[in-house]
DNA sequence: TCTATATCTGCATATATATGTATATGTGTT
DNA sequence: AACACATATACATATATATGCAGATATAGA
């Protein structure tokens, strides 16, 4: 029975891919409102080739999709439920008891709620 | 605004030691029932001493949690709904549409459920 | 067309993670 | 104690991923 296995490293595929500091960061900004690159870079501090670098991949597994307006490229998410999904990992941490950094996690919960 | 970084690390954090397709194939296997390391490398044909280093990270970030019966190491998750959680992420790979494997992404939430 | 800006891509290097093999520890049995 | 078995760890190597920089492309406006 391998689908058992298929399955499994197609679902580590979706995680390591949002597994990302700078991507969960994309994707917490993209909540708000679609954003194009440049603007994603200003708010996170990234330099742009690396959030669009970041995009492409993103994009590649169809978490985001582009619209061009001119010349600038738009990201929005494609799935916004999965931002709400990211929260309760916020909470899982939360919940894993007396642990080094569960008052970020609150802090967490506030910034992506 | 650090914290926005520092909430993104942590999260990744999390994220990294799910996306593994042998650490979630042993998270499958703890859904129904507490197991030891042997028992999990039979269920999921991995060699003991790979499984032993996986479900140390697990446990590392308290996502497993370990009791000892004899010689026996019996391991079960500590939050349970993280398997729930988990299939959610297989819900958004069938939805991001006519995707190459949505078909197994159909099998996984009927493994999984 | 020329210029400025936005975005993307390619490549070299750095860093992290995974894997296998071998070995160590620890626990029950005789 | 000697042994068998379960689990853990150490290390070298392989593989994957991230990063920075340079350059390529594309588009709007003068």
């Amino acid at each position: 029975m391998p689908s058992r296995t298929t399955v499994a490293r197609e679902l580590s595929g979706i995680f390591k891919v949002i597994a990302h500091p700078d991507r969960l960061r994309i994707i917490e900004e993209l909540r708000s409102a679609d954003k194009d690159v440049n603007t994603l870079a200003g708010d996170t501090h990234l330099p742009a080739s690396r959030v669009s670098q970041h995009l492409a991949l993103l994009r590649s597994h169809r978490l985001v999709d582009e619209t061009r307006d001119g010349r600038h490229h738009v990201y929005r998410l494609t799935q916004p439920e999965i931002a709400q999904w990211i929260v309760q990992a916020i909470c899982f941490i939360e919940q894993r008891g007396p642990a080094s950094l569960s008052a970020d996690a609150a802090t967490a919960r506030l910034l992506w709620s």
